[in-house]
DNA sequence: GGTACTATGAATCCGTAC
DNA sequence: GTACGGATTCATAGTACC
């Protein structure tokens, strides 16, 4: 692309020279470039985490002599490569691929980024998909690698300008609106079917890198800020979240999306069938619970419960009353109840749920993550952000079949085992689990549960899933034969509605090791891919 | 130092009325 | 179509206590 001086000196005498930024936003708005320029802001949801981390890094040096380099670098990088003495004229992904291998990408990365984000993406979609694969790959071990120093300072330079540029772009509301219609939560949120409920009716038709046989299953909360879904999605190869509430299998609601390319058809319920309604769950609640209570299911499990201030002011409410509450009274505890998961335990007293209540009404063994160096608020906590176990069966019963002798999982974010133990309990053989889980608490859950079922197969314990490089999975690989199942569900914390500090979607800390998610899932696609070829 | 406890809204969806 | 209110939400940071 580059900028024509004599747009730079209008840019200049416009803005001044002391705003570099000013001056790259008007030359932009100069630039009439058809590729680098031609994508809307609002035609993707880009991995903002890359965009942050490395704005960071670079803004420091925001001084006019910076930005006057950067500009420099681009007016060799953005130069499209000009083809007109070739005898065919190059296609429009040629055309791509060749623009972005002289921006410095590799030409494999170029490629995948081209095939993920499909012939209509823009270059920005392009070097965004990029941006994030490097980011989750540890981008710094790019520059490390790097045999050209120049090289390296012209990606660090790119990746600040693509900083700069994201975040002064103006949000366009009506189209992001536009994408979050596509991923509109169903209503009642029973995915593609769950028992007990009319089926809904659906198309699933998963695009062909998408297919087995290495299966993957991803989860997260459904209620995530708007359009993080659709990243998620596009990620992992546009298959459309399936929506369900864990309502439908247990006396609990707990809102998620999961993203898989399992078949559909021929699931089957856990047995036993858990408790469907509070009542059912807490027998013993039954005496105490006041009619105008008109609950039958709890809200979502949370990583906290409620403090003994707040089941006390309640109790002090109710018995200041004569009789029946009158309606604000009602609607206060009420209020509270709902919040926080409270049932009734006695004349005029609520109580919070106890962690091993979380475990059965979750699915788990009672007790399962009681010891192991596990204290109280350990529990909740890791209770809090697991799976439903009958929800997740459901949907993986459907591995059943397909593995009469075994399967051999790897299990990122394995947390208490959620995924272990569902498999687990469909009886369907472990052969061999990678479990990766940076909690030393929860490692020792996994650990124990292993041992306390007598599983005959073998158990890897990791820590970090940003430490999980191509080259280990290639190692882990080669050690238990490959894999069958790729699951996990990313953390939630920057996603999560309750959260009112750092709700940041995945930029956020935690959230963003999503893209870790999709890294070793590609990676493991690709070194057994290889594999079979060999 | 470890643990338990407590205060801290906003984003989002959905139903309803107009 | 729009406005409004109700309902829901895999949490975080600071403080008190032992």
């Amino acid at each position: 692309m580059g900028f024509p001086e004599e747009h730079v000196v209008k840019a200049v005498k416009e803005n001044g020279e002391e705003s570099a930024d000013l001056i790259l936003e008007t030359l932009l708005t100069y630039s009439a470039s058809p590729l680098a320029l031609q994508s809307s802001p609002e035609e993707d949801q880009p991995p903002i985490s890359i965009i942050k981390r490395e704005s960071e890094e670079e803004t420091d040096q925001s001084s006019s002599d910076y930005y006057e380099n950067l500009l420099e670098d681009f007016s060799d990088a953005d130069s499209l490569p000009e083809d007109e003495d070739t005898m065919t004229p190059l296609s429009d992904n040629d055309n791509k691929l060749l623009f972005l291998m002289d921006m410095g990408y590799d030409m494999d990365e170029s490629s995948i980024a081209i095939e993920r984000c499909g012939p209509d993406s823009s270059i920005d979609q392009l070097t965004d998909f990029i941006s994030a694969a490097q980011l989750a790959k540890g981008s710094d071990h790019l520059y490390r690698d790097a045999e050209d120093e120049d090289k390296c300072q012209k990606k660090r330079k790119r990746l600040a300008y693509l900083s700069w540029k994201k975040k002064n772009q103006r949000p366009n509301k009506k189209i992001c609106n536009g994408e979050d219609e596509l991923m509109k939560l169903p209503k009642p949120m029973v995915g593609f079917g769950v028992p007990n409920q009319p089926y809904p009716a659906f198309q699933r038709t998963l695009p062909e890198d998408a297919l087995g046989p290495l299966y993957f299953y991803y989860e997260n909360v459904a209620l995530a800020p708007k359009g993080v879904w659709n990243t998620i999605s596009r990620y992992l190869y546009d298959i459309h979240p399936e929506f369900v509430d864990s309502k439908f299998f247990c006396a609990c609601a707990r809102k998620r999306g999961y993203i898989h390319n399992l078949p559909v058809g021929n699931r089957f319920r856990l047995l036993p069938i858990p408790a469907a309604t509070i009542q059912d769950a807490f027998p013993l609640s039954k005496k105490w619970w006041p009619a105008w209570d008109t609950r039958t299911k709890l809200n979502c499990l949370k990583t906290t419960v409620a403090s003994a201030k707040t089941t006390e002011k309640i109790r002090k409410a109710l018995e200041d009353c004569d009789g029946d509450p009158p309606l604000v009274v009602q609607k206060y505890v009420m209020e509270e109840c709902r919040k926080w998961n409270l049932v009734w335990i006695g004349k005029n007293r609520v109580a919070t749920l106890e962690p091993d209540e979380f475990e059965v009404l979750l699915g788990f063994p009672k007790n399962h993550t009681r010891g192991g160096g596990s204290n109280r608020t350990d529990r909740f906590k890791s209770l809090g952000n697991s799976f439903q176990i009958d929800t997740v069966a459901y949907h993986l019963s459907v591995l059943k079949p397909l593995f009469p002798t075994g399967i051999t999982v790897l299990s990122l974010f394995s947390g208490i085992g959620g995924a272990e133990v569902s498999l687990h309990r469909l009886n369907i053989p472990l052969k061999s689990v990678v479990s990766v889980e940076i909690s030393q608490v929860n490692r020792n859950i996994v650990r124990s549960w292993w041992e306390q079922t007598n599983q005959r197969g073998c158990l890897i314990e990791l820590e970090d899933v940003q430490l999980l490089s191509h080259e280990r999975l290639e190692q882990l690989i080669h050690s238990v034969g490959g894999f069958d199942l790729v699951i996990g569900g990313s953390p939630c914390n920057n996603l999560a509605g309750c959260n009112r500090v750092s709700r940041d979607g995945l930029d956020g800390k935690e959230s963003a090791l999503f893209f870790d998610y999709w890294r070793i899932l590609d990676s493991v696609k690709c070194i057994q891919k290889n594999r079979q070829k060999n």
